[in-house]
DNA sequence: TATGAATGAGTCTTCATTCAT
DNA sequence: CATGAATGAAGACTCATTCAT
């Protein structure tokens, strides 16, 4: 039973393909974000990488440390595009919108939403682990508003809380209401209302 | 350690005690918007009502249907608390400060997030039936902004838009940053960044 | 919930309705002979009469109560019909297709491999009510053959032996086989094989 | 008491002991032929090998899959048996004793009435995959009867037809009638009913 | 007479995890 | 390096049964 065409041993790693351990990792990073933590069993991570649930346990101790790792992976690689085009040499609103439109460009999963549900299967460590990780794309939208607030290129507001803010405003990405519109489009439309406010 | 254990049979039933049906939505509803879907499991949701199990299936169908009632009765009741807290006679601005704090106050996760991770256990209808209860609270609050924009008392903006970033910027009071504010403070920084914008 | 249009205390009984107990009996005795004991539930039966699963058991102590009743009735009415056939003034021969014909005109179980499966769940004296009036059927048959025999209208044999093996081979009406024919075909030409056996 | 307990991993397999795969299907086939469908539960077949539940869907996705792969093995084994016997050079009479002593030796259920308790839990597939393996067994024997027939070695009847008639009689031998006699003698008498017939 | 509400035990099934190879 | 084979624990769901009304 269970057609096993694969022979044990290692396999000739043909150069450019990404490891083993890559392929996981990534494929995870995927499943945890579109379906949360519970709904991801290893079976359906293996099998979307074609390896086995023993493979995943050679690479990593457990599910709780798999999730962990993928989320911080996805987490960092985040802060990094952000990081990176938040240096581009543009007005503070024309990079705000370059980053919206990344941000509504891929799904993303509320943090906290998905945190919640994993939390009682981590360890306390593992959690500030991913926390610490996102943090870090705040951090860095904070640090670009506190400079900007410094040099008065706008009204003061607390930085952190402005940067949490926008982020969690992207989220109207996954609603219908955005279905019709480019990202393009809509982080348009989201910074601008976050730019001039309500106010009249 | 066995002393509550109850036996079959009608219970008598004393007055003013909620019925059991009550009950297992009540605490459902906690329990999913708290965790998730998957991660609350039904002998915990009967555990936290002093119910068994099968008790939770003479009233509900399944998990599916379950949630799908908790889901809505939540929505339904946000609805009806946002709408009368938006009736009050006061300043726009006032009342979405208001509104603003009572759902800091309570704990509240993304609903797009909770929906992905149900969405494989859920029917077509179910969906659509959480969704359409979700949308009305927004809608509600659009409405507001809408005649206040007719009013000139803003800025013309997309109403829904709004409503779903004004509600999408609460779950910052989820995070960490939150923690040592209280809701009233909170609120009113949050509906001030969205009312004056960033601009100068 | 479950709406609940039937109000609780007796119903005024119409006139040549049957009763509740009636109904539940027949009705279980035809899931009983369709589906087997364990594959049928008290819902099931209940829901089939339009009567709650409690009300099954204001008439009958449980399901292997129910079961034997059922089981029971349906042998004595069977050996009733079967009998009333027999008395009937024709050849053996014609008497035996008729009995046949209306045998494999009801889509009829073999009574041993149900029992089988219900027997973990029936007490001895339970399994001894049915299987006596089962057995009231073949010695009815064995009844007739033995006066034939005596008469000399037919070959000697054992008459109860014989009788068991015509009550088994009409389950062939239940196969692929049967599918095409009338009961009326298929009872005589059954009968002929028997009747005169293969040899030449 | 929990001596037996097996630790998770990859067991020593010894030599000659059969595989786990196997041990499942043998004792599933015996006990779904002995108690039915839902009668039998795979806690029992998994006690019965000595492996966990779990193990037994390590190897059949499910109950419906186990039932039915257990069933065509039985009824393959069968048909094998069966066509080796009627190929021993007798007559036919003595080879048609020869297989309905072998029959009569293993109790067995009647087909239609397992299946008819299974047929709700089964897919179209299943059902159809265990009934084509069954109608193997009658195809084999009618092919003997046929040749007998065209020799003219026996009566002109419809040797499908026959095929089951014989078989269905075979189930005389659950029966309390067949309890004091040898499979040998209970045989002979059997064939010699079909062989003959009634008519004097 | 009949029901609504509840239970405990048991079913199938899935999952994360382990270990010999 | 990677797997096949197995496990214990837990989850959703169903069922026969009970009892106050």
């Amino acid at each position: 039973m269970k057609s096993n065409l694969r022979t044990p041993g290692r396999p000739k790693r043909k150069e450019q393909e990404p490891s083993v351990q890559e392929t996981v990792l990534f494929k995870a990073s995927m499943l945890f974000m579109e379906l949360g933590y519970e709904a991801v069993s290893l079976q359906q991570i293996a099998k979307a990488c074609g390896v086995t649930k023993a493979s995943i346990y050679y690479y990593y101790k457990g599910k709780p440390e798999l999730f962990t790792a993928a989320l911080t992976a996805v987490m960092r690689r985040a802060s990094e595009r952000t990081a990176a085009l938040l240096e581009e040499d543009m007005p503070l609103r024309e990079r705000l919108i370059l980053v919206s439109e990344t941000k509504l460009g891929r799904q993303h999963a509320d943090f906290e939403t998905i945190m919640r549900e994993a939390r009682s299967s981590l360890s306390e460590e593992q959690l500030d682990d991913i926390r610490r990780a996102e943090e870090g794309i705040h951090e860095i939208i904070a640090g670009h508003l506190a400079r900007s607030i410094e040099q008065g290129e706008i009204r003061q507001t607390d930085p952190l809380l402005t940067a949490y803010a926008l982020s969690a405003v992207l989220m109207v990405g996954n609603r219908e209401i955005a279905k019709g519109k480019t990202a393009e489009k809509l982080a348009r439309e989201i910074v601008d209302l976050f730019w001039h406010g309500l106010e009249k």
